[in-house]
DNA sequence: TTGTAATTTGACCATCTTTGACTAATGGTG
DNA sequence: CACCATTAGTCAAAGATGGTCAAATTACAA
């Protein structure tokens, strides 16, 4: 773990634990790790997306706060219908795929083993065709594969 | 050993021991052989090669990292070689790969559900271009993930 | 010796992280 | 209400890695 932006990661889910949610101040922990605030954005941007199931929310000025919540994916058939139908478009990168697995694994909706096996099939150096259609055949083929996950 | 590119090939090697995997630094690497760093991607490119047993993943920025991982030897391995050495060339019909896949889950390499999954990923329907490049694209695929499944 | 293959280098590219200047919102105070 | 202190947000530049490719060089075999 030799950058700071997986610290402060690991830092916010060993706080949050099992619960919900999460608040922190962004000054107190970019103190605590001694790096910039806005690193702490950075961290959120990148590391608690949409795609890896958190929701962010937060208040400026004095008791300022944000508060980082894991979204409930009660509805499984709803959920992966909101990823096919809106989610994701017409094109999906490689990156996006990953996020997306990650959580679905973390939802239990598919192995470990399934992901790596599915990405496989997706990767960069799977689909072999011009970088213009790849996101592309990358959206379809993978919705397929959700499709397939609501059937069962 | 008398290049330096052999240096490096025993370096890792020693390394790993009997690891399945390693992590290196590009950087670091070159800078301890006095070498360009690119050297170190000849090194990984012509030794650690899929058909010597190795894949590899890599990150960039900062905290980045080079991991080479020994593929599984097994029985398993030699017969998924064999699929992808020689059973399929360079195309692959939908039919086919589900001919393959099974009789992978025949002998218990891949769930039925797994199965699925990677055949949503591959059909006809999901690879979304000319028919000329289609049994390519699934070939290539197809062969990825056969890898997956030979990597520990 | 000569031609081909393997190695070595370096310029340029792609991606992820870190930092800091500037901006925006909120709440308290005079 | 005006102003200030306190927070958080945005964005672009700089830094840190690894990737690619082709030219230059070296090793090797015929």
């Amino acid at each position: 773990m030799a950058n700071i932006s997986e610290s402060i990661e690991q830092f916010i889910l060993a706080t949050m634990g099992d619960n919900d949610f999460v608040e922190i101040s962004r000054n107190s922990l970019a103190d605590y790790f001694s790096c910039a605030p806005s690193q702490i954005n950075y961290v959120l941007d990148t590391r608690f997306t949409v795609d890896r199931g958190f929701v962010k929310e937060s208040k400026r000025g004095g008791g300022g706060f944000i508060k980082i919540s894991r979204i409930k994916t009660s509805d499984t058939t709803a959920y992966l219908n909101g990823l096919v139908l809106e989610s994701i478009g017409d094109e999906l990168t490689h990156k996006r795929m990953l996020q997306i697995l990650d959580k679905l694994i973390a939802d239990g909706l598919v192995s470990n083993k399934e992901s790596i096996l599915i990405e496989a099939a997706l990767s960069e150096e799977s689909l072999l065709m011009p970088f213009t259609i790849k996101d592309k055949v990358r959206a379809k083929a993978f919705k397929n594969v959700l499709l397939k996950l609501m059937t069962k």
